[in-house]
DNA sequence: ACTGGTCTCGAACGAACGTTCGAAAGAGTT
DNA sequence: AACTCTTTCGAACGTTCGTTCGAGACCAGT
């Protein structure tokens, strides 16, 4: 424990059941996604919050109502964005049970969502850093399920096709290649998810399988 | 133009021939050295000129007879750092013809560099969007000469073999495998450049090599 | 001992930072 | 119309930011 708590501070909110609940948190998600798109640009330490304020319309004083400092606000992306992808791939997972094909529905899941949110997914992967104590280690955790669950889908390959190489090695040079996308995808020049997770599946894992009962 | 200028101020500094000028420019060195390790901690906008100050033992008015501002010390080790990578790499390509062989120089110059400056590769890589105007454009220019040497690299290897497939994807994925490592890697856990590079090229050059002559 | 360039620093500048506070406006219920 | 809870905001708080300035210390060559 110590250092600042991470738990939802519902503070006031509670009865006026459903409109109101439901009002607060559109509200936020308003500002949350407002923030994603500033922190992107200028990053989390370069954005300040009369930028955030400009940015989503709301004086500097009222965005304190919906969330607690800047860096919960950064929590809040963080962990939503982060949460959602690994609910979404758990899903996508439900129904393949061949080894490769999961790894290439892994990396389909990584990229479509990269894509379709890039601005938070940039604030994700370039501001891993960003965080203190409490918020840094609820959000390392649930990294640490997402890279988990890809050694998995790594380890059972090896083992079904009789391979042998470091999962680790792997596993980070292909989150490599996936986060990296975001320093140089360009929209209107590169291809659409599907095509570059075809083409990214096809160098990781044409070069994880050829790697026979090796040497070493 | 426009924009601050990029080009080395000598302001004073002329003769006093050899001790002054190698006096100065070794005093910078230094600073230069601490502050990579402090932009590499806190980030570009998160590290203030007071600890830089206090990283370098010299006061806050002292650290500006070496520099003008706050940008042009990111810019000084940007640049010194990647004309040095793209130098070393020059060298190393000489001696080698074989393309498969010079992608792996290229792997192996870069990780090599990488882990032996981790501090100022991650300052490289992870501030890229910090520096404005015209010290922006002059690292980019350095960063777009190393790219396409990979490039180049890339389409020797798909000639002489016949292989096809994205050489953009390819380079960039490749990159990135490579640039994320300052994400993960931990001298007391993981292997030397040397082994890394030889399993980042397996990944990279099976999967890539294995293409053939494809659909598409 | 004096001179002139090189180097260093304490003190201060105005601007911008994250955050707080009390007041007031909205909105829904009586 | 009066009451209550939710939502908004202008103004200000104290702190820290990057940068500047003028004075003095250091260090030759004379």
């Amino acid at each position: 424990m110590a250092s600042p708590s991470t738990t939802t501070r519902v503070s006031a909110r509670r009865h006026r059941s459903v409109p109101a609940a439901t009002r607060f948190d559109q509200r936020l998600s308003e500002i949350v996604l407002h923030a994603t798109n500033v922190f992107c640009e200028k990053g989390y330490e370069g954005a300040s919050m009369r930028d955030l304020s400009r940015a989503s319309g709301m004086s500097l004083a009222g965005l304190y109502y919906y969330f607690e400092s800047k860096e919960r606000l950064l929590f809040l992306i963080q962990k939503h964005t982060f949460t959602t992808i690994v609910q979404r791939l758990k899903k996508r997972l439900e129904g393949v049970s061949d080894s490769e094909q999961q790894i290439r529905v892994f990396i389909l899941n990584h990229l479509e969502y990269f894509l379709a949110n890039p601005a938070a997914m940039k604030v994700l992967s370039h501001e891993a850093q960003a965080l203190k104590n409490g918020f840094a280690s609820e959000v390392a955790a649930i990294k640490r399920e997402y890279y988990r669950i890809c050694v998995g889908l790594l380890d059972e390959l090896k083992a079904v096709r009789g391979l042998q190489f470091s999962t680790r090695i792997a596993v980070l040079s292909l989150f490599g290649m996936m986060n990296w996308i975001y320093t140089w995808h360009n929209p209107r020049v590169d291809a659409d998810a599907e095509q570059i997770a075809r083409e990214m599946g096809d160098i990781f894992l044409r070069g994880v399988m050829n790697s026979g009962k090796n040497r070493r």
